[in-house]
DNA sequence: GTGGCAACAAAAATCGATTGCAGTGCTGCC
DNA sequence: GGCAGCACTGCAATCGATTTTTGTTGCCAC
């Protein structure tokens, strides 16, 4: 808009100025060969004094694609929730970096109740070239179901078996398992793990941690069978599951967290119950936010590079955008020992 | 798309399946009540099993709106530093929230190298109905130019004198002049600024500062006058700076930090350099991130309401959007006192 | 029997940019 | 003389939905 409260210059506009049709105006725009130098220069700075912008919804439905991304952040399982985990909007920042230096935009859409077809409406309307999903949340069977039709999709998370969409993420099973062989190893024999196993990454992290201690129990009898405590996502749901677990008497020497930030509230929890972290109790989480290096004591957990991460997601999405349809990447994941799981001596 | 790399369906094809005209259809989509409800009901079916789903491109320039928010963050400053400033990244976060709940998308666009008419593009280009600017940065004359003709436009940070544009934000001096007071009623005595005040918000925290200092010099003739270093906004930069304002000799008792990231890397800098935080050396941030309670020892800081400050912003910009020119908000921040200034006896 | 009026459906114009194709007037070659 | 080529330019169709206009029913009343 030039004006205030007054329409917007068009290309006809322009024309009309410059006393040429249309489309000599759109190709000299757009650099095309076929107009007078001269021309083009004349429209250049009438298009200029005039304020003149290309339209770009015009443009977009003429050429049918929108030089833009779409992230989507859907949000099944806890519906209301604000996204505060620093994971989350640190890698929708990074994600808009890559998105940025590609010269396309980025189209952010949260879905707080995921319809039938969310996901088909979502794509169907056209306003985005290519799709970035961060996290399965419950919505597997969706993802599943469009991932057949549509290619230039790419979905943050955990790989599980049976999916044919493509993700990219780190080895959540692995991951879990270091981490949890890492308390085994500092003489840790009650483990719980805290998160709801039912989301896909939380899932794999669990079973990376009863891999673990599964395999342990086979030579030391000691060791506490796996054993998972649920957890909202609220901003005290861990803490008030640890108030719980403590209430009801469960012995436990270290607790395997589902995500730092669940973690990070399991150690007020400890704290305020006047348990010592790690003399009593060591905690490990999983992602390395900021954070998680600046708590007290500072959390054992699993780094999880967030710029290649937001790198490969985006290299990833650009190719199938170009038709190639390239299979699910793990990245690795690396645990970073910090003092909350530390050997009181 | 319905099948991979074959063209969607369009209201002309479910016209043609349902044996009726495009505009039929149209009206049958939106619940117009010129058409029959056995027909409308058909039509819904068909166009339920086609998996027909409205073009948005279309319908967004026939309709001449857009139904997206564009959320624009330059950073003229810094270039090329991804913004990993949790607090920008959190406002993102509870601004996609605010967007979505009033059904309209975010198109998030980082500009990294602000050219001359970076604003006007945006806005000329008719991707988004409004657009909230999230940090002046060093483009006030810019802001200052489009306000003047461009309603929909509301800029997140310090109100400055002389601003026309429609800022949000908190109270920038009165929340640095609290710290600083603060700091001076529990006997700190040279206090450094760390940050560069020719940024807008940091100017106006910078003012603050400055402000208590002069008045607290009039009757205390000890406390040294201001004086600010400038920090660059790369990870290590404040880290740096202060190394370096211990390696020159300045004598410092407190350190009023630009921001909450300032300060942490302002943390490191002095327990790396051997001093004590905060008996050698009081450290106060500005923003109150999550991190900020967490840090060792915790960080006096002057909290922002984000939820209220996204809410804010939003709120203010629909009503822009509906024609209503409205001023400037300075919302109140609030300090929180924790121990990185605490009196050691 | 037909004029008048609803009630609805279909055709056509609209939004703004892009592009294939058909000119434009002129030169040069066969 | 005729036709191809040159270096552009402009007309008109296209993209897919919406809105306005126009047209066609059916029904009732006079």
């Amino acid at each position: 808009m030039s004006e205030r409260n007054q329409p917007a210059a068009t290309m006809a506009d322009i024309a009309a100025a410059a006393g040429v049709s249309v489309s000599t105006v759109s190709r000299a725009l757009s650099g095309s060969p076929l107009v007078a130098s001269a021309k083009v220069e004349e429209i250049l700075r009438i298009a200029r004094e005039a304020g003149y912008v290309v339209n770009a919804t015009a443009r977009n439905l003429r050429l049918k694609r929108t030089q833009t991304i779409g992230v989507v952040i859907p949000l099944a399982h806890e519906t209301g929730q604000p996204l505060t985990d620093p994971f989350l909007s640190q890698m929708i920042i990074h994600l808009a970096d890559e998105i940025t230096l590609r010269g396309y935009g980025m189209f952010l859409q949260k879905v707080l109740a995921p319809g039938r077809d969310w996901l088909q409406q979502l794509i169907g309307s056209g306003r985005a070239d290519g799709f970035i999903v961060i996290g399965q949340s419950t919505e597997r069977e969706t993802l599943q179901a469009v991932s057949d039709r549509y290619l230039p999709l790419v979905v943050w998370g955990g790989q599980l078996a049976g999916d044919s969409y493509c993700t990219v993420g780190t080895d959540n099973r692995a991951g879990s398992r270091a981490v949890t062989q890492h308390l085994l190893d500092t003489g840790r024999r009650r483990l719980v793990f805290l998160g709801n196993p039912k989301l896909p990454e939380l899932g794999l992290r669990f079973a990376g941690y009863a891999e673990a201690l599964t395999e342990a129990a086979q030579q030391d009898a000691n060791i506490a069978p796996p054993r998972s405590v649920s957890v909202h996502v609220t901003a005290n749901g861990a803490y008030d599951a640890v108030r719980e677990l403590i209430a009801e008497g469960v012995e436990f020497d270290a607790l395997v967290c589902g995500s730092d930030v669940i973690a990070v509230s399991a150690l007020r929890a400890l704290t305020s119950a006047g348990l010592n972290v790690p003399r009593d109790v060591a905690v490990a989480g999983y992602d390395d936010i900021p954070l998680a290096a600046q708590t007290n004591p500072p959390l054992t957990t699993v780094h999880q590079d967030l710029p290649l991460a937001a790198g490969t997601l985006v290299e990833r999405l650009f190719r199938r955008m170009d038709g190639h349809d390239l299979p699910s990447v793990t990245l690795p994941g690396a645990l970073v020992v910090r003092e909350s799981t530390a050997v009181v001596v």
